[in-house]
DNA sequence: CGTTAAGTAAACAGCTCGGTGTATTTAAGA
DNA sequence: TCTTAAATACACCGAGCTGTTTACTTAACG
């Protein structure tokens, strides 16, 4: 049994009371938005009182902080870590949607809590720099001649289309797919060794 | 005296109720949020009473549709009316951000409302379509092969400027400047006389 | 003048929210 | 069995919100 589970004593009732909290965050906030969704609610979904929800969060802005450090603690490592697909397919699958993403929470989390120095927009910033570094090292594997530039424009495309997506609530990761096709191409001298596409000019 | 500022009897008293009204909508929805900022604290930036609030005004609701309304009625005007510049300068000065220029509101009210069927969520989305039109007449105009195709990838560049300032606190429309430089480039067959470069996808 | 529309000020209604207090129940150790 | 900690049910508080009502004031007109 998990560490996670016992009381202080080694007890263990109510397990998971924590994990349930944390995945009706993750469906209520995603779903209704944070300021639309009551700690009232959001306990009846956990199957929680709400007297231990505040023993297992002094408060909804640090349970707040904890959905979001718990969304994607890996910085999308199952695109990043992908040692079958090469630099540059690893960068283009940063675009391919897993179907059943939402929209980076990390936007509305920002958007909707409106305070920069709330710890969930600084979170958020820490999060957004962090998939901008691993665009950059990606690129620079990929032999671009200048990884920040890449990296960070990749960082923006996938904001774009996740705040478009929101905004038109039609999916437009493929254009920043595209997109993204044509930088890379441009950003990556005519590899040496690969065959030549012949790119005339 | 402006028609506006007589009542429908053609007095003029407290002229401009409605505007100064407006205009603190400006101010604080933009600095505060829409969520944040109640209307006790917006009558009073507005130095109006509640009571005339609500009479000009019958919700909240309805303020914040005309104020997404008059936030930029001519869908940037001031970029693609300028007869000065050719299409493509035109298509790169939208990029050019007026420094005075704080979030796309249009952006913030989608994610805080968080409802696709409030007014204001549908405006948003109109004005988004509008902008993308713009940007493809414009595309269009400057000769690109595909210019519904550039004229999407340009917006989505847009909205991700906004959106990444709004989160990581720092200017991203650079940036997003120097993508649109590419794909324009990419996507306008090289001057007149040129061969097409065919471009791929 | 008196009428009339528009505005003010302030209390109020009704609701939701985040968060707490209290008494009770449950179950694991000893 | 007794103890003890964790969880529950549920009322409750204070604050803030949207929106309304009431009583009063101001100013333009005929």
């Amino acid at each position: 049994m998990t560490e996670s589970e016992k009381g202080p004593l080694g007890r263990r009732r109510g397990r998971g009371a924590r994990e349930r909290i944390l995945s009706a965050s993750q469906q209520l906030f995603r779903d209704q938005g944070i300021n639309r969704t009551g700690m009232d609610q959001l306990c009846a979904v956990a199957q929680v009182s709400k007297r231990t929800a505040y023993q297992h969060f002094a408060s909804k802005d640090e349970l707040l902080t904890e959905y979001l450090r718990r969304f994607d603690p890996d910085v999308m490592a199952g695109v990043f870590d992908r040692t079958d697909l090469t630099p540059r397919e690893r960068l283009l699958a940063a675009f391919e949607i897993p179907a059943a993403t939402p929209l980076c929470p990390y936007i509305a989390a920002a958007v909707e809590l409106h305070d920069p120095q709330h710890p969930a927009s600084q979170y958020a910033r820490d999060y957004k720099t962090a998939i901008a570094a691993r665009l950059t090292e990606t690129a620079r594997e990929a032999g671009a001649t200048n990884p920040e530039q890449l990296g960070e424009q990749l960082a923006l495309l996938i904001d774009g289309a996740s705040a478009r997506t929101r905004v038109l609530n039609s999916e437009s990761f493929p254009t920043a797919a595209a997109i993204a096709a044509v930088l890379i191409d441009n950003a990556i001298p005519a590899s040496p060794p690969r065959r030549q596409p012949s790119d005339d000019r």
